[in-house]
DNA sequence: GTTCCATATGTAGTAAAATTACGTAAATAA
DNA sequence: TTATTTACGTAATTTTACTACATATGGAAC
């Protein structure tokens, strides 16, 4: 949690502020940006409390008074978070809608690059260096993250495959041994057929490594889980974006293994993107 | 450019100002950090000019006055650290290139989130709330885009199907009339295949989708396109994001598709959810 | 319920900060 | 030099933020 934002610091506090508090935390919230500008008057005026509550709320968040809050507030908001607090609803247009999607996925972006465990990510990075053969599994949204894995992790000159289908990852497990990673990717990591699977992979002495949520069934019977908790949005207009969040930490895996290959294997990168040329017409630029 | 770096704007504009305000430039320039805190009487002090001198300073940058420009200062200081020049490099470590990561995808999607066009999205949302029919086609990548559509857009009970296979793709968009949609996704929009297809299907009085770059052969050849520029990256490290921008603006549409439909619809969104339940082992809480 | 205590919140006054109006000084041109 | 513009500062005004203190509110003990 090295920098975190403000404005998620202040939905976290959220619950445990008192009456007036929340009020300030409210206004600020709907509104974070025009926060930014406006005095401490016009900001007590508009969440219906006195001055000095505004400036007690910014002494709490560890500042040192309005002028100070206005000023790390506007700095949270540059990093792309603008409105945290913001659920789609019936009466939103485009205009609104949009903006309040890409914030949600943005705001779990950034959570989870604040929480994400480094240590777990280079044992995870390890095993893939190591791996023999890599086989990706996942199940509904989760088979596309699985496939797009795939698609990133093929160009490292590494036997890998995607599976959605429950009868073939069974198959494979069975048959899996030392040296074979397999990678399930599951959000709620509690479905039984994934977790079932996982375990005939581990007590064949493959390695299991999983992608899902903290403290889930399949974290339990996995050789390291990597585990990204993305707040569950209980919104029924609002999208998923466990998935999102999912693609991205691969895309930090396979940095990583990039990274680890060392600088004599960007020719071969070179030469898979060189590939496509002919399929395509050239641009201009 | 909007927003050009208030550092940058200062340093350009030096050699025109006159003696104090360029006291003032360069009191600032020496540390910005500390100027966006201090107040105007010891910016002036520091600077040895007078405070009127430093309000100036500030309205000739087209800022209110000393606090907006302070504001603005603060706010180019964080962009600058954190967007710019933030490409992995060969000496990065693990904690150094997870955060690159997540921040390039975070800003890329800031980047769309502000410009993409929202009468564009609300055109397709009326194309597919009108469709009889609805396939995503994609190839390598965009493929699992296209998987991933298919697995949101089903649930709007709506005959909708994913192809990444040319050859299939080729036949649907023979058979294809008024009604059907072909929402083709693609990066580049350059793939000779995938816009002959896309031709095919046009001309066959299907309405033809196309999620792609500007000014791609693909978007000349589409009904309604939906542009979405992402920066480029040359970098060899770095991770293709325009995949997940390209998911982020089908949750929209999903979003805009349910909104649509009104509140009568979501039982049956809720039924999709509960559907699920008896494959996973319920979590406690 | 009443009393006591702690916490929460507001009022009013004060200090600080920023801006404006205006006057003087410097610079430029005739 | 002198007229005129531009640059800059002083001092007053206005706005903003903070502090000290008073009142209110909500529990807990009785």
């Amino acid at each position: 949690m090295q920098h975190q934002n403000l404005v998620n610091i202040i939905t976290d506090a959220l619950p445990g502020l008192n009456k007036s508090e929340r009020k300030v935390a409210e206004a600020i919230l709907s509104d974070p940006e025009s926060a930014t500008g406006s005095s401490i008057a016009s900001l007590a005026k508009r969440a219906n409390v006195s001055e000095p509550s505004v400036n007690r709320f910014c002494k709490r968040f560890n500042t040192a008074g309005f002028p100070d809050f206005k000023l790390k507030l506007a700095k949270s908001l540059v990093s792309g978070v603008r409105f945290v607090n913001r659920n789609v609803d019936p009466n939103d247009t485009v205009e609104s809608y949009t903006p309040k999607i890409f914030d949600s996925t943005i705001n779990d972006l950034a959570l989870i690059r604040d929480s994400i465990d480094h240590s777990v990510v280079n044992a995870v990075v390890d095993q893939l260096i190591q791996a023999k053969r890599v086989y990706f599994f996942g199940l509904g949204t989760s088979g596309s993250v699985a496939r797009d894995a795939e698609n990133k992790f093929f160009r490292f000159n590494l036997p890998v495959s995607f599976h959605d289908d429950v009868l073939m990852m069974r198959m494979l497990a069975s048959t899996g041994s030392a040296g074979d990673v397999f990678f399930v990717i599951s959000h709620t990591g509690r479905t039984k057929e994934i977790i079932d699977i996982a375990e005939i992979a581990s007590n064949n002495g493959a390695t299991v490594i999983a992608l899902t949520s903290s403290s889930s069934p399949l974290t339990a019977v996995s050789s390291i889980a990597l585990e990204v908790d993305v707040p569950e949005n209980t919104d029924e207009y609002m999208a998923m974006t466990s998935r999102i969040v999912h693609l991205v930490v691969l895309d930090v895996l396979a940095t990583g293994f990039t990274l680890r290959r060392g600088p004599d294997f960007l020719p071969h990168l070179e030469k898979i993107k060189n590939s496509l040329k002919p399929t395509r017409y050239q641009s201009k630029d």
